[in-house]
RNA sequence: GCCGACGUAGCUCAGGGGUAGAGCAACUGAUUCGUAAUCAGUAGGUCCGCGGUUCAAAUCCGCGCGUCGGCACCA
């Protein structure tokens, strides 16, 4: 006798051990059907294996998430079955679930086409139709390895050998295929369902090693219903549409081009984004006691050996000199040369080392707009998220050991009122802590690590350990923030720095009359300004609040009687701040509102006859299908108004009032 | 950097060894219209670059550059 008890805390008896499938088929057909595994005390199983004592047992189904991830595993599966029933010459490697869907690594010699990839979502479909049982089978570990090395699977073989002695070794059978897996899986092909779709192929090194040989990887996407299937589909035609390159072009923002890759052509339109941006954020920082500060862009090569950079990544630096100097340069590389920056700390540190400093200097807080190179692989570029040249939002606090709690924490408050203001709400912080290679004494360590802790929790801000990830320099935070679609960006950073002011022969005088080195931290909050715009326009999908909007208000006639006063209209509002664009083009109304709300302009002032003999407008915002008519001194003193940039000073009042 | 795909008009794309195509945009003209596309006409090209095969290359082949999707990288 069997007694199983269910999540709704009933019980039930069974007189021999049921399967799972048969114990949910007595608890419903329904739950039978959509069943895919069951969680026996807490084990996630397959459905197929009986349950011998008594337990307590929840039916995993497809439609929870865990049970979406074994349906996800299983298209792996299939996939991999399809793969070596259509191309005999593929190994297998590995095919997990990932985030809405799957993929698959093989190995062979003859590239995948997408052509191939049809076949193969045709052959799996064949698969799901076969319903073939999908057995688990446990092998005796020499004779699985063995087994695998006998049928030229010499990726699985090694993955094998390199599972703990103690790890129970599961193979998993369905038709001819035969996988080595920690399961569980589906009871059968069948209920895969037929969610699912191949979506593109790429290469990926085994092991995710680029010394290592490249597989192929063919990634899938697979759900619990085709109606999930669709607004999955959907949903990714959405996110094209709000791609940053796209809307770029399509608002006149920027352009990139062969000339230049991996820089940024900044448009009329889009340097007003970029300079709203700064100056708003500049404000920000002075208003938190941050100095200012411009350092070259060439700078011998000496400071990056000096600070440590040359070595790790002169790779991936640009050097500079005259025609002459170069051809010195290559014949001799001790000669002078110089190195596009690709970050700022050590010219920080120069101007930090210009004069004595006292602890009553600081914390000194230095900030620079500070535009880099960095000769970025190829592969890596990606419209203006990722490029060669770009801006850092960076900062350098030069401080003491005690002050790191306290900058710590007001950094975060800065950085959580400047996402905030911009629409970003949903952040979360990852802390990377000590490394196994680090300079610093253990001491030191825990001071900092547990300083960036305290600020977090200060903040409010929850946060999970990134163990061993730091800087070899010090611990840092990496904060995440989730756009409007639920896409992940790490933009800010802040890294405590124990090395680089004794590298680099920065101090300070201490209240005991001695030279100490200060505590740098490097902070950004936008990270890069190309990277943070790129993501600030697909999180708005370009419909930008008002005050960052290039075009603020379009002005548009209806009837050419009315182009005396649209005139009037625009130039006082332009005369009260508002970025304005005066349509007055021979066309319908119909076609100006469809084309500036195409181009995302958030508000329309639409004139006609009546509004010029009344001396009002009629605003249409972007988005929304109706339309109020004011008094055009109103309607200045509101779109002033909407157009005001948030200030957060309630902010820190609001917080001094808690 | 690696694997794969792609590169034709300002944009989106068709064509695939023998005269370069469409829609939208642009320009010209007509139309003066009330909130997401008025009509007609005109003009627009180093088919990414270089080399090769061929009587003939946008088309086939090679090399390069760039873009896209991944992988690796990201101080």
């Amino acid at each position: 006798m069997v007694q199983i008890s269910l999540p709704d805390g009933s019980v039930r008896a069974f007189d021999a051990a049921p399967t799972g499938l048969a114990l949910a088929e007595s608890i419903g057909r329904g739950l039978a059907k959509a069943a895919v595994a069951m969680r026996v005390d807490g084990v996630l199983m397959d459905l197929t294996r009986t349950i011998d004592t008594d337990a307590t047992v929840a039916i995993v189904t497809r439609d929870q998430p865990e049970g979406l991830e074994l349906l996800r595993h299983d298209a792996a599966h299939a996939l991999a079955e399809a793969a070596k029933e259509l191309y005999p010459d593929v190994q297998v490697t590995i095919g997990p679930a990932i985030d809405n869907g799957f993929y698959y690594d093989f190995h062979r010699a003859t590239p995948f086409t997408p052509d191939d990839l049809a076949r193969m979502e045709e052959r799996m479909r064949e698969i799901v139709d076969r319903d073939e049982p999908i057995q688990r089978e446990v092998w005796n570990r020499d004779d699985a390895i063995a087994y695998f090395q006998s049928i030229g699977e010499q990726y699985k073989a090694e993955i094998i050998s390199d599972l703990p002695q103690d790890e129970v070794i599961t193979l998993y059978r369905q038709g001819d295929f035969i996988d080595l897996c920690r399961g569980p899986h589906l009871p059968s092909t069948g209920r895969l369902g037929k969610a699912f779709k191949l979506m593109k192929l790429a290469g990926a090194y085994w092991r995710g090693d680029h010394r290592n040989a490249q597989l192929q990887r063919v990634y899938g996407t697979a759900w619990a219903s085709d109606k999930d299937l669709k607004a999955y589909l959907t949903q990714l035609e959405e996110a094209e549409k709000r791609d940053h390159r796209r809307l770029g072009r399509e608002m006149g923002l920027f352009h990139q081009q062969e000339e230049a890759a991996g820089m940024v052509f900044w448009h009329p339109k889009g340097w007003r984004l970029y300079r709203r941006l700064e100056a708003w954020l500049r404000e920000r920082l002075e208003r938190e006691s941050y100095v200012e500060v411009k350092t070259p862009q060439l700078v011998d090569r000496k400071l990056w050996e000096a600070s440590g950079h040359w070595e790790k990544f002169h790779d991936s630096m640009y050097i500079a000199e005259n025609e002459e100097g170069l051809r010195a340069y290559v014949e001799n590389p001790k000669e002078r040369i110089f190195a596009l920056k690709p970050m700022n700390c050590p010219c920080h540190v120069q101007i930090f080392n210009q004069g004595l400093k006292s602890y009553r200097d600081l914390p000194m807080r230095m900030a620079e707009f500070g535009s880099c190179h960095r000769f970025e692989p190829g592969g890596a570029l990606h419209g203006i998220m990722r490029v060669r040249n770009f801006v850092q939002d960076d900062a350098h606090i030069f401080c003491t050991e005690d002050q790191i709690i306290s900058e710590s924490k007001a950094f975060c408050a800065l950085l959580l009122g400047v996402y905030r203001d911009l629409g970003f709400t949903d952040v979360f912080v990852k802390l990377a802590d000590r490394p196994a290679k680090r300079h610093g004494s253990d001491a030191v360590w825990d001071k900092a690590e547990q300083a960036l802790a305290a600020a977090c929790d200060v903040s409010g801000l929850p946060y999970v350990l990134n163990p061993g990830e730091g800087a070899f320099y010090g611990p840092k935070l990496e904060f995440t923030l989730r756009d409007a679609i639920g896409r992940e960006w790490q933009c800010g950073t802040l890294q405590v720095d124990f090395v680089l002011p004794e590298r680099l022969g920065a101090f300070y005088v201490g209240e005991d009359g001695a030279k100490h080195h200060p505590v740098m931290l490097h902070r950004a909050i936008f990270g890069s300004f190309e990277r943070f715009i790129g993501i600030l326009i697909e999180h708005y999908a370009g419909r930008l609040p008002m005050w960052l909007a290039p075009t603020q208000v379009a002005v548009a006639t209806i009837v050419s009687d009315a182009d005396g006063y649209a005139q009037e209209v625009a130039t006082l509002l332009r005369a009260s701040g508002l970025q304005v664009e005066l349509d007055r083009r021979n066309e319908k109304i119909n076609y100006k509102v469809r084309e500036h709300s195409l181009a995302k302009v958030p508000v329309m002032l639409v004139v006609g006859k009546r509004e010029a003999e009344e001396r009002t407008v009629s605003i249409r915002r972007l988005g929304r299908p109706d339309q109020e008519t004011m008094a055009l001194a109103d309607a200045i003193a509101a779109l002033v108004a909407d157009a005001a940039a948030p200030d957060g000073v309630q902010s820190p009042v609001a917080a001094a009032a808690e």
